[in-house]
RNA sequence: GGCCCUAUCGUCUAAUGGUUAGGACGCCGGCUUUUCAAGCCGUUAAUCCGGGUUCGAUUCCCGGUAGGGUCACCA
């Protein structure tokens, strides 16, 4: 049994895209799940379109991701013009390529085109089965501008050979170069590696997922605040189940899961609604010391006193999170608040007298807890006889607004206890006088 | 248009010859300790169509339809 090899090959022209981190993913996990491994190849042959800045944010995309690679060992196409060129001197000599003169722009121009032997070509792939196609269709075509200029099928053929490539997997916009690819390889006298194309990321409307769609490329996630695992996670399950109801898993999960047997053969529609549960699955599970750090590393700013449990509970993504605290949700933990005195009977079935009356005796019963027992638990157990002897609305309403001076807010007794008793009562006796 | 691929709730999917066609997200409704959020419970909702094979088809075969991919001196 050898060892399994499969390739990640972006070519540079533009964004680390969700389709290109799902190729990437499914090769790591498919690599990784049978112990072998997943080489890097940047397919820059393009010498218009390609950027560096390109190729940055393709591997700081992977690194965010957690999907690991060899920075030392990434092929460029772009330093192996003299391996095409022997390549493509061999099929010269054979016969199996040959010169011919350009079709467009300038007439003296030549290009070297493969010889078809226009023959039908049948492969296996994983995860569809039988493909065959007529190779005469594809006529002669066009395997390199020049002896040392060679288009893709010729340098992904001869790369694939060289890097010891024993599972192509791809997504299903390649299966009909497969076939040109079996040609130049099998003129060469290669052997075929193992193809697997996965089907494509849809938008909402079914169309190939592009930039019109909303977000498509891997770093706007980050920014959003959506954690790698979760991303990972989500990705992994867009045309792949595990076979059981599990829906979270952990990357090493997701190695161990992962077969691509598994594979679905048609395309899966991205829905953000899932992912924003996913991620928020995900949040959960960190303790409250991780998000606090992972929170700062995303904002760039502390989260301070504020109650990360309750953050916890109300935000999707880290992004939301730091809406939350914008939007002042969380104004509660600071020295003073301020609100309209109205506010404090609007939604309650009260006036303001019984309202005063009820603020009053809610203070005299938290005087008698000490700090110690000044839990959430111990302060319902305080107040909420009192309440439903009184009507729960009519009591818990303004204190609860006096607590976090907001129409909306977390309930009075986790208030109560985040600010501990000191402030619990000065705001209590403030709403009383203002009533 | 040629070639190729695909087809289960709105979405992601499970079930491959026999199930009340299951789960998840979302939606809607309810419950919980007022509000919001979370949580819990519940409801709604699907086998593209037509033939065939079979005692029996979501499942196998054929045809249609629809969607997608690809037809570069891009990758």
């Amino acid at each position: 049994m050898t060892k399994v090899v499969t390739r990640f090959p972006p070519s540079p022209t533009g964004y680390f895209h969700i389709g290109s981190a799902r190729t990437a993913l499914f090769n790591y996990l498919f690599a990784a799940h049978a112990g072998g491994e997943m080489r890097l190849r940047f397919e820059d042959t393009d010498k218009e379109r390609n950027k560096d800045e390109f190729e940055q944010d393709i591997l700081d995309g992977l690194t965010w991701l957690g999907i690991p690679y060899d920075a030392k060992a990434i092929t460029k196409q772009s330093e192996r013009t003299d391996v095409y060129s022997d390549c493509i001197q061999t099929l010269l000599k054979s016969g199996h390529a040959y010169e011919a003169e350009a079709t467009t722009d300038n007439p003296d121009k030549k290009v070297i085109r493969f010889k078809n032997p226009n023959t039908r070509v049948t492969f296996t792939d994983l995860i569809r089965g039988e493909v065959s196609f007529d190779t005469t269709d594809l006529k002669d075509f066009v395997i390199a501008k020049s002896v040392d200029a060679p288009l893709y099928h010729l340098a992904v053929v001869v790369d694939d050979h060289e890097m010891g490539v024993t599972h192509v997997i791809r997504g299903e916009d390649h299966i009909s170069n497969t076939p040109r690819q079996i040609l130049i390889l099998e003129a060469l006298g290669y052997g075929r590696p193992i193809y697997a194309h996965i089907p494509l990321i849809l938008a909402p409307d079914r169309s190939k997922l592009s930039k019109r769609h909303g977000a498509v490329s891997v770093n706007e996630y980050r920014l959003q605040g959506f954690l790698p695992e979760a991303f990972v996670n989500y990705l992994a399950l867009l045309g792949w189940n595990p076979g059981t109801e599990q829906e979270i898993f952990t990357f090493k999960e997701l190695i161990k899961a992962f077969t691509i047997e598994r594979v679905h053969k048609h395309g899966a529609v991205f829905d953000l609604e899932k992912m924003l549960w996913i991620n928020h699955e995900h949040l959960r599970t960190l303790s409250d010391d991780e998000y606090a750090r992972r929170y700062q590393e995303f904002a760039g700013t502390d989260l301070g006193e504020l109650p990360v449990a309750l953050i916890k509970e109300r935000a999707r993504t880290f992004g939301e999170a730091a809406e939350l605290i914008k939007n002042g949700e969380f104004q509660f933990m600071s020295q003073d608040i301020s609100y309209e005195p109205a506010l404090l009977i609007k939604g309650a079935k009260t006036d303001a007298p019984a309202a005063k009356q009820h603020l009053t005796a809610v203070a005299k019963l938290l005087e008698g807890l000490s700090g110690e027992q000044f839990t959430s638990e111990e302060i319902k157990n305080v107040i909420f006889p009192y309440a439903t002897e009184e009507g729960r609305g009519a009591v818990l309403w303004p204190l609860r607004v006096a607590l976090s001076g907001r129409e909306k807010s977390p309930d009075p007794f986790v208030i109560a206890s985040l600010i501990g008793k000191e402030r619990t009562l000065q705001r209590i006796t403030k709403a009383a006088g203002l009533l």
